[in-house]
DNA sequence: ATGGCAGCGTCACGCTGA
């Protein structure tokens, strides 16, 4: 249910970040919550399987857990301060019927939830690897799955935050050298496409309605010296369905953290939102209706 | 065009990631 009692607005931090390997950055992670204090931050490439996940350690700093892992690869997880509402995990938590989302949820890469009455996904999408390997066919395939799945949940007009490591450089300027780049895994018109058909045509990438500008990365290859060239791609975001866009007080991505010791290729990205939202709270905003159709 | 760096599983190096 939505907090919103008494005119006082509810702030909401949610946090995106692609750790490679939760238990490797237990300390980082730990820190990281302890200084931002998000509401919820969406964790990928856990690398860990269910039972050996470090839930005591961050329930001691006062989060709850949710997760969705296998061995060695992939893995999501859900760290929230208050308790998540129809966690879902999985393409099959969505598409229980559908033979190529059981297939595809073999790879722990999804998981959802409601937070304050807003739908969360987490996303770890397939790289891919490159253009001539079966991955890239599967990466495809993935995202045209994802198209169902966020089909689905949109049946229960449930507002939309959709969160996670891409692994897709949208546009030239989301890529650090673009005119190289542009074509190759991770850059595709296809890839683009296929993430354009599952995302639809509402739906927002926050970080842009602040930043119109190149050169803000998620993510730096550890090899080739990428992160002291500062080559890096924007392939971790943040997308909010319209009835959330009037909410959205910022988007970050916490570049410091790349730069700390045995650090993830990946840095956070954090969504500040607000609501009911600052014009019109009276109009848009009702108890158990997010609608503002005007 | 290739490799580079990091984590995992399991102990010498291959697989995977992006």
């Amino acid at each position: 249910m939505l907090n919103v009692t008494l005119g006082l607005r509810n702030t909401v931090l949610i946090a995106s970040w692609n750790v490679n390997s939760v238990r490797t950055r237990l300390e980082h992670v730990l820190a990281w919550l302890e200084t931002h204090q998000p509401d919820l931050l969406c964790l990928q490439e856990t690398k860990v399987d269910d039972p050996l996940f470090p839930v005591a350690a961050f329930e001691a700093v006062g989060y709850q857990v949710n997760f969705h892992g296998q061995k060695s690869y992939n893995g999501v997880a859900l760290l929230s301060r208050e308790p998540l509402d129809d966690v879902r995990s999985g393409f099959c938590g969505e598409l229980a019927n559908d033979p190529e989302a059981v297939e595809l949820g073999e790879q722990k890469r999804v998981i959802s939830a409601l937070l304050d009455g807003v739908r969360v996904v987490n996303l770890y999408v397939p790289n891919g690897s490159s253009l001539s390997s079966d991955k890239y066919p599967y990466k495809l395939r993935w995202l045209g799955c994802l198209k169902r799945y966020l089909e689905a949940a949109r049946q229960r007009d449930e507002p939309l935050c959709v969160v996670g490591d891409f692994n897709i450089g949208m546009e030239a300027r989301d890529i650090h050298d673009p005119d190289r780049l542009t074509g190759g895994i991770m850059a595709t018109d296809a890839e683009r496409s296929a993430l354009k058909e599952a995302l639809g045509e509402t739906m927002v990438d926050v970080f842009r309605m602040f930043e119109p500008d190149a050169g803000h990365w998620s993510w730096w290859d550890y090899r080739s010296g990428a992160w002291n060239r500062d080559n890096g791609w924007r392939i971790d975001h943040i997308y909010l369905s319209e009835d959330l866009l009037p909410t959205a007080r910022s988007c970050v991505i916490d570049k410091q953290e790349r730069g700390k010791e045995q650090p993830s290729d990946h840095a956070p990205v954090v969504v500040d939102l607000c609501w009911p939202p600052a014009d019109d709270e009276e109009e848009s905003w009702g108890d158990d209706d997010w609608g503002s159709e005007a």
